[in-house]
DNA sequence: GACAGTGTTTATTGATTAGTGAACACTAAA
DNA sequence: TTTAGTGTTCACTAATCAATAAACACTGTC
């Protein structure tokens, strides 16, 4: 059942309870709208990562990147995906061209695309 | 229940019939691998777009590209899915830099891509 | 007028997704 | 010693997904 996803939001959880008593599993359950023995079983990795919306609301709850936490789940966000379904040639290219390319490499590009000008 | 998808499929499929006569939908169901009473509903899009592998397999067999097939179902491709999966941040802000940006500036960018050296 | 081939319709199904609800066991405080 | 709060477990479910199986109606041909 994925894994990683589950550990990864306890060990977020669990900091910020050290800290703040508000982020029991129970409270977290309550204002991300699950049931605790659902975030329970998810936590501990017994059942697959919830669906998108519950893990942007843990995200945003934990102060995590939406998708980075989509990713730990093996998920692509919809918004994402519509913007490749919009123009599924160019932007498949794209992201071919780039699957081998070194993290620099395409840093380079989306910086020289954030400065370019059309 | 999609709206696009079937009846393009149906057209292309349709092209290849007036010439072949293997490009009824009853030969093209049984190449594809599925019940021809399924493809004529899918045609007609009486219901949703089959799963990503019968839509490769349709696209193979009509000699359509895949992205383009797989996006007119709404959909992305697992394997470039992965490809996000694997770097999220990175090809997130990528992705949302060039969601607004007109075809010509992403062509751009997909050739110097191609043509640069790292 | 039987037969092969065309597309279509109806009723169902098995698997997966994304959870719920209720009870259980433990600890700390009042 | 009741109470409040912690995490956990068990049994179940409603909706959606991706189809199948079987029969139906029509056309052209031999």
């Amino acid at each position: 059942m994925n894994e990683h996803f589950g550990p990864y939001i306890r060990a977020r959880r669990l900091e910020r309870h050290e800290a703040d008593k508000e982020y029991s599993l129970r409270r977290v359950a309550g204002r991300v709208g699950v049931q605790p023995g659902y975030l329970s079983r998810v936590e501990r990795g017994d059942v697959p990562p919830p669906g998108e919306g519950t893990i942007v609301a843990l995200a945003r709850e934990l102060g995590e990147d939406e998708d980075v936490l989509l990713a730990l789940a093996g998920r692509v966000s919809a918004e994402l995906q519509s913007v490749i379904v919009k123009r599924p040639v160019l932007f498949g290219r794209l992201l071919r061209q780039l699957a081998q390319a070194p993290d620099h490499a395409v840093l380079r590009v989306v910086r020289e695309v954030r400065d370019g000008q059309w």
